[in-house]
RNA sequence: AGGGGUGUCGCCAAGUGGUAAGGCAGCGGAUUUUGAUUCCGCCAUUCCUAGGUUCAAAUCCUAGCUCCCCUGCCA
């Protein structure tokens, strides 16, 4: 609806759109240049979405642009695999860099002069201490570092050593090159930092050209400035990388010195959210892939049916600040529901069968219903949806000793079948187990279309369907993996929900049997759902995406356990 | 005396010296052919704490405290 459109342009301020105002109004910049830079080692998740919405947001916003780009400095963990899935989550979030894909390792050459430069100056030298050795050298939060004995090398000796780095006439970890700052610096960063390691790797994009790579806090300033970058928005942790991305900027010739600015990343309560847990959640056997419909990637969301624009919501009201904040999952949810309900075609479909015959109905007649698609969307249309003696009931909408206020069927108790008749319930027929199997009802001719001229009050809608058209499906109920918030004190497997899947066989209205994997209904008073991929024709597949609001479980939940 | 951040309702979050927005959750109630949706009402005399400045402080000052991040040749 348009409505909801305009609602999710309508951005919120905050303080970095606030520093980008004053920049605009200062004259410090004309145009706004953002980017996002993901390494190609994994598989986007929720948290990398509160990113892309920022950074690309804000392009749009101001009228500027957003690259992507790919952080490819270390070969050793990068995969070509991911550079695909990670565009096509991007686009499938809603956001589009045009022309404006890039990869750290398009500037390997430039770097590397940079660095040529900075040995030049003075400002950078090889190191051949040991791994160990650095690290000892470098002292600790409360003690200074020390110098190396190779700090102040000749600039000759240096400029030797680094080529034959890049030449590969040296081993890993033998030799390294580092910025000269201060090893005494109160900001371990400045301690003399790596900026480039020999790496004998093969690069999924120069190949063997390099046997040298640059750094990140080298790599990344440098590759923004080379870009135009106005604005460098990272989170957190980086805050105190700043100052040595400011470095680079200062004593190198740049075309631009970009301003980074650090904001809080998106967290979320009772889930994990780091690529170390994803590989054991996968490996051990939790989930399904990465793809699963519980895990919190973005692929495991839209399996799952979570709209892109609810994501896009999310981050939208979360808004961006810089204090550390876990949000709770029922505002993801809340966002779900809010965009599902709006578009989701809604369907009719028995999760947990009851049969229920309709004595007065004759035999071997059935009705067509025209039924609405959404009753938020008149234009959504409507389908139709057969009518017949023999029909199944949700198993939970029938008691036969009802409490108060329970507006379902009971013996006695008359209920409207959703669309078509009012049913009122005569028999209940039970197995020999004392199970009941059948529920004999008598209808109401002049209830047709679901009420009747004399006003009479019902109080229960049912959903069901039609015994004879009725088709099977599999259905996947989720929960959320963790039933709480995870104790990182603790390992998470044995946290783990034990109940996150279950798999059902349901009953489903004919129309459901047409759908595509990919789209969303309601399932009328049962929830949101997404046909699964892994659908096969005759024998569809649905994820639960989310319930509904309940709150007659509400209800009865809190007079269980009165407070 | 390491450094850098952060602290406003259960969870996010506005607020930038003029007397605490909004959303989520929760709680009431109305409407309802989904116990959904929608609607209406309630929900911080108080802003980490203690002092101080001011006619006036969440906002300014001082001193504490909390939590987070930093000792990869990861990003």
């Amino acid at each position: 609806m348009t409505e909801h459109a305009s609602a999710e342009a309508e951005t919120h301020t905050h303080f970095i759109h606030e520093i980008i105002n004053g920049d605009l109004a200062s004259g410090k910049h004309t145009t706004v240049i953002t980017r996002f830079p993901p390494e190609p080692n994994g598989y986007l998740h929720i948290g990398h979405a509160k990113s892309i919405c920022l950074n690309f947001g804000t392009a749009v916003k101001y009228g500027g642009r957003c690259h992507l780009r790919f952080d490819d400095t270390n070969p050793a963990k990068e995969e070509v695999e991911y550079v695909e899935s990670i565009q096509e989550d991007i686009r499938w979030l809603g956001f589009d860099w045009g022309d404006h894909l890039y990869f750290a390792s398009d500037y390997f050459q430039p770097l590397y002069d940079y660095a040529v430069s900075l040995i030049k100056q003075g400002k950078a030298y090889v190191d051949d201490l040991t791994p160990e050795q650095i690290r000892e050298y470098r002292g600790n939060l409360k003690q200074p570092g020390k110098n190396s004995p190779f700090r102040e090398r000749p600039i000759a000796e240096n400029l030797d050593l680094f080529e034959r780095m890049k030449n590969g006439e040296f081993d890993e970890g033998s030799r390294i090159l580092r910025a000269k700052i201060d090893m005494a610096s109160p900001n371990m960063n400045l301690r003399d930092p790596a900026i480039y390691r020999i790496k004998k790797a093969h690069h999924h994009r120069t190949g063997d050209t390099w046997n040298i790579y640059p750094m990140y806090d080298y790599a990344h300033g440098l590759s923004d400035a080379i870009e135009g970058i106005t604005h460098s928005i990272c989170t957190l942790e980086f805050e105190d990388h700043r100052p040595l991305y400011d470095w680079f900027l200062d004593n190198l010739d740049v075309p631009c010195h970009p301003q980074q600015i650090e904001f809080a990343r998106l967290n979320l309560t009772q889930t994990i959210m780091s690529k170390r847990y994803f590989l054991r959640l996968v490996n051990e056997g939790h989930v399904s892939g990465w793809d699963d419909p519980r895990m919190p990637t973005l692929r495991g969301m839209r399996r799952r049916g979570y709209p892109a624009a609810a994501l896009r919501t999310l981050c939208e009201k979360v808004g961006v600040a810089k204090s550390n904040s876990i949000v709770e999952l029922a505002f993801l949810e809340s966002c779900v529901r809010d965009q599902l309900n709006q578009t989701a075609l809604r369907r009719m479909a028995v999760l947990d069968p009851i049969k229920l015959v309709i004595t007065n109905y004759p035999e071997g007649q059935f009705e067509t219903f025209e039924a609405d698609n959404n009753p938020e969307d008149p234009e959504a249309g409507t389908r139709p949806v057969l009518f017949g003696r023999e029909l199944y009931i949700e198993r939970s909408d029938f008691m036969e000793v009802p409490p108060k206020k329970f507006f379902r069927l009971a013996p006695g108790q008359e209920v409207r079948l959703k669309h078509t008749y009012y049913v009122t319930c005569q028999e209940v027929v039970k197995d020999e187990n004392g199970e009941i199997v059948e529920l004999r009802c008598s209808y109401d001719p002049l209830s047709r279309g679901g009420g009747t001229e004399d006003g009479r009050k019902v109080r229960g809608t049912l959903h069901w369907v039609s015994a004879a058209h009725a088709q099977p499906a599999e259905v996947r109920l989720y929960e959320p993996l963790f039933p709480e918030n995870p104790d990182s004190e603790k390992d998470f497997a044995e946290q783990l929900n034990p109940n996150s899947l279950k798999t059902i066989q349901a009953w489903v209205e004919p129309a459901l049997a047409e759908g595509q994997p990919g789209d969303l209904f309601q399932f009328l008073r049962n929830g949101y759902f997404c046909m699964d991929a892994d659908s096969e024709p005759g024998k569809p597949v649905f994820n639960r995406t989310i319930g509904l609001v309940d709150s007659w479980a509400k209800m009865q939940k809190n007079q269980g356990s009165p407070a």
